[in-house]
DNA sequence: CTGAAAGCGCTAACAT
DNA sequence: ATGTTAGCGCTTTCAG
């Protein structure tokens, strides 16, 4: 069984190249913006509604009525059937920047994140754009790479687009940019991230019940010294998962817990590995850590894991998410499961809601998260790693962490 | 430090909500199609051209002149500034669908891939949204969701909203929707998979050298029995991966080696299990498993785990592309490396060519890829599996292995 | 250097 | 039930 079928075994004949010089755009005009310059010069004539009318022998409007669903009961039957036959023998469609352009209706919307190669954004954008395209929308993407000057560049590009719509998931909380799109009167919708608007939509994950069931769970494994890696605090997912990191630590009425708080600068894989080295070298006075999400979490998993300190035997770590592979790493991540692509279909769902019914009100859908139990977590153990022999500088302790740790 | 800056712990106060009964269109025309209806009430009045020119007390073709930079020079400098300062302070944007429909041109380019949601695929499009982002495109993006009609149809759509150009991420070889990108005219690159198209522009790897590396390093390994889990063979990767394994036999020379093909039908994690279960319970007689790619070799050494059988002592495993975490796994997973987002921005790089140079010449670009060593390929072991107490049907040897294996 | 006028392709009053 | 007309906002001949 070797071969297979017949198969022709090409071998691939192309030849590496690459620019020498990147183009670069020439600078622009200040607010105003221009569609850039494609030299097509041979595209198809496009078959047009005049042409349909001609061979029908009809006006115009009339073969646009007959091709529209909304006011085809005003033509006769048989005509709109001769119409509909001869514009599919023409291979007519209409052209949607003519009928945009009539009607002030795209047929677009814009799904913005913050990271488009973040598999937390993937699914919810795949979902979100399954959701609409159900409704014949297509779908502008955009990520607007953590900055707030460029969502707000994006917000203003899309709405100069007449997109019907916008799913964001890049607000911050009090977000002018969440401003802007009321302003700009787009229908919007805020997934992820809250803006804390009264008058945007939103679907979200229940971040502050979820992050204190991690706790919980924590301390039900005995770790009576605890740290939270936090998110930049602009984000209101960071304030909700911290919010509930608080609730947790209250609820332990612990005399005796050490709880503590690290901001991150990032969200990626390497700035927790940062952090956590830099812990580990300020010597390490915790048995657990909750990391913001999962990115994180991995980030000190690897750093712990190129200190020699196991996990979990001696620290117990987890994220939030849940994002794939999470089940797969040594040791798997306990972590927050989210909602994953459903966030995204009911972000698209609330958002064709207000954009075919222009006074939706507005509503806000929490999702809850259930913790995912794995081998990141583990029993306290008896002693902690810096009353051992590892941490060089274990003697120095007093402001050993800042909150927010620069990098060397 | 428990307590950070000043932080307002806000409880999340939204109120889950779901649809009762899900919106679904209306059938629709045959040929034709719509733009949606969306309901919107009171978006801002838009500036105009004309109120620019009116303001400036000049006509609109001098607006409109002033502030184009391909024709500013045929405009008095001082107009040219004044037109712009008024456009300026009346917040001025033009409208791009009455450009659009003026001059055939939307400044839009359309991205495609089989699975927006596959870690593969994401960093590719973010990449190649951000390099055509730099000319002023804007993206739209859209799924094939690996179904052929599903590409045509998508090409379609966006070939009616007069895309400057497309990149796909979705064709198989001589893919009828590669000759529809060229019958309608528009610059097209194909990445990742090639159709095989002499006019169509690619990028991809160098899958076939990078598979035979592959095979190399587990004949290296010791490793005389190997089976390669092919993707489904419409794919072009798919037949460069198998040409790399064929030639990989071959360079052994082998005649006491065993090498067997399998055919997939799908990409994902849950295919991958299901295969290797199967194998599993057929009788195990391969000491490593090459995979078409991470996702099917992750579902592997998911089986694998299951049925207690130790990677990468009893068998090995290797996949392909390197996607993230891959080095994280346990065992960590053996791999080839890809061009990751270099893919995606190379591509958008020849497209942005096409576009701007009607009759640039087609071109394809190759990526090497390399092995990155990990835990999951060893030493082959010096009896395989089946010859050991575990495999159930260890009796039934000869046509253990369908080339398609079908679901229970 | 600037104005006049036409028209991209379509839809939606307003007629009949 | 169909035809007439106007115009969405912009660019681009063609005149002057």
């Amino acid at each position: 069984m070797a071969s297979l079928r017949n198969l022709s075994y090409m071998s691939h004949c192309g030849s590496p190249q690459h620019r020498a010089t990147p183009r670069r755009r020439p600078c622009r005009q200040l607010s105003t913006m221009s569609i850039p310059t494609g030299n097509r010069p041979n595209r198809q004539p496009r078959v047009t509604i005049l042409d349909v009318a001609a061979k029908a022998g009809v006006h115009v409007s009339t073969a646009s009525r007959a091709l529209n669903p909304k006011a085809e009961h005003r033509i006769s039957g048989k005509m709109v059937r001769k119409i509909e036959l001869i514009a599919e023998q023409l291979g007519y469609s209409p052209n949607p920047l003519a009928t945009s352009l009539r009607t002030q209706r795209t047929g677009t919307v814009g799904l913005v994140v913050p990271n488009l190669s973040d598999p937390l954004f993937a699914p919810i954008i795949a979902a979100a754009q399954e959701r609409v395209a159900e409704d014949d929308f297509v779908t502008f993407v955009a990520s607007s790479d953590y900055k707030p000057e460029k969502l707000l560049s994006i917000i203003e590009i899309m709405s100069r687009r007449h997109v019907a719509g916008l799913m964001v998931a890049s607000f911050d909380i009090k977000d002018p940019a969440a401003d802007l799109c009321l302003k700009l009167g787009i229908p919007t919708v805020a997934v992820l991230r809250d803006p804390r608007h009264a008058e945007l939509s939103s679907v979200t994950m229940d971040d502050e019940k979820g992050v204190r069931a991690l706790v919980e769970h924590v301390l039900d494994l005995g770790h009576r010294r605890i740290a939270y890696i936090t998110a930049p605090l602009a984000a209101s997912t960071a304030h909700n998962r911290l919010a509930g990191f608080m609730a947790g630590t209250k609820l332990a009425k612990a005399a005796h817990c050490q709880f503590d708080v690290i901001e991150a600068d990032a969200y990626h894989v390497e700035e927790g590995e940062r952090i956590m080295k830099r812990l580990i070298a300020d010597g390490m006075r915790w048995t657990a850590f909750l990391c913001f999400n999962d990115l994180l979490a991995v980030g000190a998993l690897v750093a712990l894991k190129a200190a020699g300190i196991a996990c979990p035997d001696e620290i117990s770590v987890t994220g939030v998410n849940d994002l794939p592979f999470m089940g797969l790493l040594s040791p798997p991540l306990t972590s927050l499961h989210n909602a994953g692509r459903k966030i995204g279909s009911q972000g698209a769902e609330l958002l064709l809601d207000l954009i075919e019914n222009g006074h939706a009100p507005t509503r806000h859908v929490l999702f809850s998260s259930h913790v995912v139990v794995r081998g990141s977590t583990g029993p306290a153990p008896s002693r902690p790693v810096q009353d051992r022999d590892r941490s060089a500088k274990a003697a120095r302790r007093q402001p050993a962490v800042r909150a927010r740790p620069r990098p060397p």
